[in-house]
DNA sequence: ACCTGAACACCGTTCAAGT
DNA sequence: ACCTGAACACCGTTCAAGT
């Protein structure tokens, strides 16, 4: 009769996850997550490759529980700005509860400790849904400004990038404003102005 | 006669760094900068506490790289947007050049190895300056605003996150015009409707 | 089929000893 | 004042051996 499986994928990836949020990425060893799971540290590469497939877990984990939330919003209101709004407030909140789960779903410090593309499949599928009902054209240049920001507002929240004071809250209202306000404007007049003018003047890429 | 000073802040910085952008930020090993350095592990306690120390000298060294790029871009053109718009370029051509000092710079792994804010404020000062004459009102919330999405689109871009094709360049492009468009807008109508029917509808944070 | 102890090559870090 | 070898407690990873 062969040994009881003691350690499952979500086992794993649950006790990966809360070392990560509790004591840092650097804190998840190999060590630490078999003691979690209650097994001998060699044991683990019955299920694993390397140590940043524990971290691929983690970030598996966040994309489809943030995926989950984000899908969730989509068609909630008539209003696809309501949506769009109410997607970002779903990201800031995931970043502000899982915080180092945020950080390996996009910016991993290797890409094999990355999510799958499978894993971000779902989430970037409902958020392309929502920007295509805000935004004319094209939708995969605006999902990426929102993407973008929405990750670097709170990707740099969390690392506490906001030092010199003022309501954090505001400014995200601000950015999200300003940005959902603009995506829904795309093409009237006023926009492309500069890049017109900056390709004038020399290089694309000045520095 | 004591020992020559075989060592110096800079010799580190620079070792690191080239390590950092060669291999990685994993491979700036305490025992790989002494190795470059001529020197052997133990000795680099004489300069530094810890090994985060090390990538604090990379975050503070690509602090003031970038922070004199977008300083010599300040009243380079009337134009402020123009100035705006360099200035994100300017940040998106030194994240391309050195992806890992930049991804230290807004999100080190633990805020030990991020930058000093003694070495950040050069920078966030042309910033700040940059944004005050392009958008009315408050400049922090445009400032954060802008940096968020420029850090977020880079970080983006450097770990491979773009992957559903489309043209990587125009939606910097895109989202660039998009932001300094809207940011000279503030406090035209259209502004802030979406926080306020958001907030009538439940809570801050709906998840 | 899964788990284990022992082993290997590496880390970061400390410290007494050298010049 | 700076550098060094030796040592410590830790990693990730491999592998032959157990059940």
């Amino acid at each position: 009769m062969p040994a009881p499986q003691r350690v499952t994928a979500a086992s794993l990836a649950a006790a990966a996850r809360t070392i990560a949020e509790s004591s840092g990425i650097d804190a998840v060893t190999i060590s630490a997550v078999a003691a979690v799971v209650g097994v001998r540290p060699p044991s683990l590469y019955k299920h694993v490759g390397h140590r940043h497939d524990v971290l691929r877990l983690i970030a598996d984990d966040a994309a489809r529980e943030l995926g989950d939330d984000v899908t969730a919003l989509v068609g909630t209101s008539s209003d696809p700005r309501i949506v769009l709004a109410g997607i970002a407030h779903a990201v800031r909140a995931f970043s502000a509860r899982s915080p180092r789960a945020a950080g390996l779903l996009f910016s991993a410090p290797s890409p094999e400790a990355g999510p799958t593309s499978e894993g971000m499949a779902p989430l970037i599928g409902s958020l392309l849904d929502a920007v295509r009902r805000t935004a004319p054209g094209d939708p995969l240049p605006a999902a990426r400004t929102l993407t973008a920001w929405v990750y670097g507002f709170c990707t740099m929240e969390q690392a506490g990038a906001f030092q010199l004071g003022g309501d954090v809250d505001e400014a995200f209202e601000f950015g999200l404003n300003t940005l959902v306000d603009a995506l829904t404007r795309v093409g009237l007049p006023g926009r492309a102005s500069i890049a017109a003018r900056s390709t004038e003047s020399g290089s694309e890429y000045p520095q």
